[in-house]
DNA sequence: GCTAATGTCTCTAGCAACTATAGGTTCAAG
DNA sequence: CTTGAACCTATAGTTGCTAGAGACATTAGC
């Protein structure tokens, strides 16, 4: 049986953070020890490494919630996992392709900056002047999760 | 004079976000009617377009209080204005750096994945199993800010 | 001039996904 | 047996908004 701080260690996930996973019902409340403090398994372990690596790869927590629940039943079908893994590489492509039009005009924000003042700076300029921008970055970059 | 609700269709920004910017310091608190509306001139709406390009272009609310600053003192170097916005450049970069090895391994899980049953689902198997993982996505792709 | 609809006001709480802090308890090493 | 690290709970803070309640202001139509 592990302490929190040993599970934490071993998968990179940081102690408040696992409790935090309790409290929301992503990890079982753990077996306590004498002094009541939270004891683990293999299995909780591995369930913890599974939830890091989801969210390593931008799985919002209710998507690997339902993965999870997904995952005790191994018999049913994966069409609803293969859903879940193909919005989440939709969404993925979709930020890509918003910041790569970002960097464009980050890009040539900075290169036409000569080094003056700020008068004439081209930074400046083209955040205060919409109409210099010709990518049409939507909305829902700054709402999507990650 | 614009009321708030004009000004908000007029910068695509909506009218609790600009009342929010206005708490937070980033636009002045506004003249009021003689009912204690909000009323804005053509200079908070210019304002107002600045801070919503900006944000399109992924930069913080701090940096933006910070560009909104020295665009007030336009005889100084731009040197600053510069380096804020290379640095939105390069954490744009390093986002899309990341989102692409992301976008590999989710296309891998998913281009793996049979349809059969979750026993056998390739998903499931490599989220479950870090080893699978060749891409080392930092860990701050979840923490920076958009 | 009156009424109804829309717009605006303040205030509070909520969202994701944690992180930090305070003040206390337990455990392992020396 | 004491010290110090690790643990506990509970609450509040983070970013950038968004949503709701309940009250006041303004405007359009009649």
């Amino acid at each position: 049986m592990l302490t929190i701080g040993k599970l934490g260690r071993a998968s990179g996930v940081k102690v408040p953070t696992i409790r935090y996973y309790e409290q929301i019902g992503l990890l079982p409340a753990a077996d306590r020890s004498a002094g009541n403090q939270r004891l683990y398994t293999r299995a909780t372990q591995e369930r913890l490494a599974f939830i890091r690596h989801a969210r390593d790869l931008g799985f919002p927590l209710e998507a690997i919630r339902d993965l999870l629940g997904l995952s005790d039943r191994p018999e049913q079908s994966c069409a609803e996992v293969d859903a879940i893994a193909r919005t989440q590489l939709l969404a993925v492509e979709g930020r890509i392709t918003r910041l790569l039009a970002l960097k464009t005009e980050l890009e040539r924000m900075v290169d036409h900056c000569a080094g003056g003042t700020i008068a004439e700076c081209r930074v400046i300029e083209v955040l205060g002047n919409h109409a210099h921008c010709s990518a049409d970055h939507g909305r829902d970059l700054l709402t999507v999760s990650e």
